[in-house]
DNA sequence: CAAACCTTGACACAATCTTGCTAAGGTTGG
DNA sequence: CCAACCTTAGCAAGATTGTGTCAAGGTTTG
């Protein structure tokens, strides 16, 4: 063997079950390299990874599907900035603008959307 | 009245169910204002924001829960920091580390969160 | 070569998310 | 004052997530 730990050595020291590894892997989380037979190797980065992994999980209470958008969120440049415009938004109270304002503040609204995306 | 729309009337102009419009401030992505006896006012600016979130998930498949924990990120920088952490952390292949170098990596490293712990 | 691994795939199940609907009760406006 | 709204709370059900287990078949190794 190479040099890593196969699929069950590496549950049985990170904690997380064969089924999970393998689960992980699909979700786009880990990505274990692989022997020439194809089977999953687990170096001692992806080892440390995986530990981490539950520790983030638990101490923050959130889920795998989480950690895999915030992954998504990284590798898409353009998924991270709508979401971002979306979520800085006047999240609050526009309640400012006047009943006869409203169109005019719509179409403002959409000329600075356009902007932005032309930038981008 | 004051200014903006009743949840059923936001609902008509959104394309969200009143059902929906209730369950997105319950998981925190929307905060209408509400009248003195409770009832919930949609401003320009939430109608927006809604109809914009409708094509946000529609368009990169994305799940409420995602735009949620993208919230989270950005509330909760210690969160942020940790995952970008986790993230970006070497994905793959650590595989030029011989059997020898394996305990004092695992040790180093282990030293190196330790500190950023300390810190914090 | 046979035992002990590994692979993928499938079925299954609890928990959660998303969504609708209904009930019991306050508010508002003609 | 009554019809037409609004509120919260709850049950319900389909979809997704997270997890186990089992089957059929390749690989490694004593």
């Amino acid at each position: 063997m190479t040099d890593g730990l196969t699929i069950n050595e590496a549950a049985e020291t990170t904690g997380w079950s064969p089924r999970m590894l393998r689960y992980l892997e699909r979700v786009g989380l880990i990505e274990p390299s692989r022997t020439d037979a194809g089977y999953r190797v687990f170096g001692p980065g992806e080892l440390q990874r995986l530990r981490t992994l539950r520790e983030l999980l638990a101490r923050f209470d959130c889920a795998l599907s989480d950690v895999a958008f915030a992954k998504r969120l990284r590798d898409d440049e353009r998924l991270r900035e709508e979401v971002d415009r979306w979520l800085e938004a006047p999240a609050t109270r526009p309640e400012g603008v006047q009943a006869g304002d409203w169109l005019s503040w719509e179409q403002e609204k959409h000329q600075r959307l356009l902007a932005l995306a032309d930038v981008a």
